[in-house]
DNA sequence: AGTGTATCCTGCAGGC
DNA sequence: TGCCTGCAGGATACAC
């Protein structure tokens, strides 16, 4: 339908999955995988605005999803659809090997025991980035996109244009601290939308109101009530207090 | 080798 | 009303 969410030419990709079967689910990153048979992994990464949308049977009429780019359909008459208005999403059929090498690439869960903050100081004192692109680096650490880089950095009271590798201890300590509480937040009230993103129900998630900095240019800072500044970096926007997240040094 | 920028795509809000 | 610009939750090819 869009065939430039696959990665592959479209007959290669479903001469890959026909036929097969869906054994389980499964995350990393920000990639939701489909496990097939034989260590095959079915990964689809959402993007901006993409979404899984499940059917019992093929939608009709309005309830036709508005951007289909890759339609599955089963043998019990049910349909997936993945649906992406920018296509910056992807589709990719994996066999083990290549699994396993895209997830070697990939940096720790933030909630895996191995993800210590010793390990993050340790990794982050061999990078000279900006802590706000060091934390999309997605092998730094998997699933952390802008609103949650942004959100866990003024929690934290760090900079986001503080230079990785000048991260002091107690910094990496609080930021370690940091990144897992705005997710565990954000998760726990469904995850933040802002206009398109739904979860599997359809349903909108809760946690924007509960933004901090993101997206709050010149309100007050929930902490110290000065104004929210945003700065622009690799074409992103990042939000932070001045205050509270001082150019150099701890706070 | 590591880092920053431009780019893919569509749609919407705001300014004029 | 319509045209223009800027911006949007991601990832990466490419230049330096």
């Amino acid at each position: 339908m869009h065939a430039d969410v696959l990665r592959a030419p479209p007959r290669v990709f479903a001469r890959a999955v026909r036929g097969r079967t869906i054994k389980g689910l499964g995350r990393r990153g920000k990639n939701v995988l489909m496990l097939l048979d034989e260590g095959c992994v079915l990964a689809v990464n959402l993007g901006m605005t993409g979404g899984l949308l499940p059917f019992a049977v093929p939608p009709r009429g309005a309830a036709r999803p508005t951007h289909p780019a890759v339609r599955f359909r089963f043998d019990d008459g049910g349909t997936l659809i993945f649906n992406d208005q920018r296509r910056f999403g992807t589709v990719e059929a994996l066999d083990a090997s290549e699994w396993a090498v895209r997830d070697a690439r990939m940096g720790p869960e933030p909630f895996e025991r191995g993800f210590t903050v010793a390990r993050l100081t340790h990794d982050l004192a061999r990078s000279r980035s900006p802590l706000r692109s060091w934390l999309l680096d997605q092998r730094r650490i998997a699933g952390i996109g802008n609103i949650y880089a942004v959100e866990a950095l003024h929690r934290a009271g760090v900079h986001p244009l503080r230079p990785a590798n000048e991260v002091d201890a107690d910094e990496a300590l609080r930021l370690h601290g940091a990144i897992r509480a705005v997710l565990r937040a954000a998760i726990r009230h469904g995850g933040t939308t802002i206009r398109d993103y739904r979860n599997a129900d359809g349903g909108e998630g809760e946690y924007s109101p509960r933004l901090r900095v993101y997206g709050r240019e010149g309100e007050p800072c929930p902490h110290c009530g000065a104004p929210v500044e945003r700065v622009v970096l690799s074409n992103r926007s990042a939000y932070f207090c001045p205050v509270c997240q001082p150019a150099r040094g701890s706070r």
